[in-house]
DNA sequence: ATCATGGATCAGGTTTTCTGATCCTAGAGG
DNA sequence: CCTCTAGGATCAGAAAACCTGATCCATGAT
């Protein structure tokens, strides 16, 4: 691959984009001459004029448009991947799960970026599945320690993740026995039935089919389902507390918690970006708001 | 489009291909300090890390990988296309209709490329129409005068073309009036039959259809299907003189010659490449030959 | 413990590049 | 027909970018 002067490219589709050597100083910053010894360094390498010159300007050859076209297309596929990387290393590109950030990030969230003016956050929560957790790129993102990963990863445990059924007061009144809960509507985060699963490992309650009920996308909307009273939710008590200080949703067994066996719940990042400032930043305030909540 | 170093993309986009600087280095014929400088540079334009650097040399980043993919194809393609003009530039392109080709050029192609032994000459026949001839690139061309061209072009009159039918001596034997002809199979070298119709507007021979007969992709075929005893060719006497010498061919009515309507033959090219070196040692040549056979 | 590898750094020198003035050309306008 | 003007070409001197070559540093292999 022998490149003519990178230099003398860019003077040229220049030139050739603005139809003058004026146009293209300007945009450059600078003289015409300069420009007019780019485009004959360019044709002296070249062998071929790519400017026919008239006192009134000059005009592309075709051996010219050829190569504007070609540069033109290159320069702009590099400006834009170039600009791309320089946005994304500025930005702090968070990811979260759904029920996490409507229910934990976001009504905090308003503080650091209050904290932090000049730097601009992007929060993903429109992923799907494990492969997306992988797939997309982020600066940090709110996952579970024992979450298996490809990249090499620096981890920040942020607080346990206590599973324990919830559900309405009237239907905690028909509740005097967890096995009482076979009777209702059991409500799941996920088609995988791993929250009430997990949950019967660590209790046993006897009746109780684990995989019986309703499933949703996420766990916001199991609780939310809750709450209008279709049955009964493994609640994370970290994401649910609104609701339970509110009484709208009560724990009708509150000793039989477990704790996830996906582990705590932990903020995660690369490990080649973990001490940039921007991820410093964010990882100190984090902490700061989970130690002040503790 | 807010470009970074050019320089500096290179020297990175090497480094990535080489995955280390000293690669890099011996292939832009640099050391490595010079490489790592550029690294640096574009790292701090960018504002991320594009390798990560470890005792053992260098591994992309995400950002890393993600430019290098753009670049490498980027600047592969501006490899390319330069490298394909610089090739233009450097050769001879010459296109030619296959009759003068195979009939006029060949024969003496080999004299003008002994005589310039530095100059790479690139013979294109295979093109298609009247289109064809415009939309190929090329720094020569064979055509006729009133050829009706976009491009504004440059011209140098070769020789007449004269018209006039011509058979085997054993068709020529039937034929002792023009109308005769037509009993016999007109050749034409187009499915135009422009040929035979410029001819019988000249000379108007009662009963002859000039559209009649079989058609041929060009007058050589055509030609030597007359050769071989099939009809009577519209011949261009300067393309079938050997025929005409060694007596395979016969003139029936050697007084009935019409130059073509279409002008003489000529040399045609850009007007901006016209007198260019390489250009101008073919014309030279060219008017010489012709002269020469005059 | 030592070596080898590969990158980082820096002062100094070289090359490239830019500037700013001036020249040149051909079409526009009188 | 002459002058004017827009836009490119050119060149010497100045500025900037770039490279070198020596040296330093970190780490994995022997």
């Amino acid at each position: 691959m022998r490149l003519p002067p990178p230099n003398a490219l860019r003077a040229f589709e220049a030139a050739a984009r603005h139809e003058g050597f004026i146009g293209a100083a300007d945009e450059l910053h600078v003289t015409r001459g300069a420009i007019s010894r780019h485009v004959k360094l360019l044709e002296d390498h070249l062998g071929t004029p790519l400017f026919s010159r008239h006192a009134k300007g000059v005009t592309l050859t075709e051996a010219g448009r050829r190569l504007q076209s070609v540069l033109t297309d290159a320069f702009g596929r590099i400006a834009a991947e170039t600009s791309r990387i320089a946005t994304d290393a500025a930005d702090l590109r968070i990811i979260c799960p759904p029920a996490m950030s409507i229910r934990w990030l976001l009504p905090r969230l308003d503080d650091f970026r209050s904290r932090n003016p000049d730097l601009r956050v992007r929060l993903t929560t429109d992923f799907h599945g494990r492969d997306g957790f992988d797939a997309i790129e982020y600066d940090v993102g709110f996952s579970v320690e024992n979450w298996s990963r490809t990249a090499p990863t620096a981890m920040m445990p942020l607080f346990d993740i206590p599973l324990v059924p919830a559900c309405t007061p009237s239907i905690a009144a028909r509740l005097s026995a967890p096995s009482d809960m076979a009777g209702e509507t059991l409500l799941h985060e996920s088609e995988s039935h791993r929250d009430w699963t997990d949950w019967q490992t660590a209790f046993a309650v006897p009746g109780l089919d684990p995989t019986a009920g309703d499933a949703f996308p996420n766990l916001d909307m199991a609780t939310r389902a809750a709450v209008m009273g279709t049955g009964v939710v493994m609640a994370d008590l970290t994401l649910c507390r609104d609701e339970i200080e509110s009484g709208a949703l009560v724990l009708p067994f509150p000793d039989m918690v477990t704790a996830s066996p996906m582990g705590r719940g932990c903020l995660i990042g690369g490990a080649d970006t973990w001490d940039t400032p921007k991820v410093r930043r964010f990882r100190e305030w984090l902490g700061e708001v989970v130690a002040a909540e503790a």
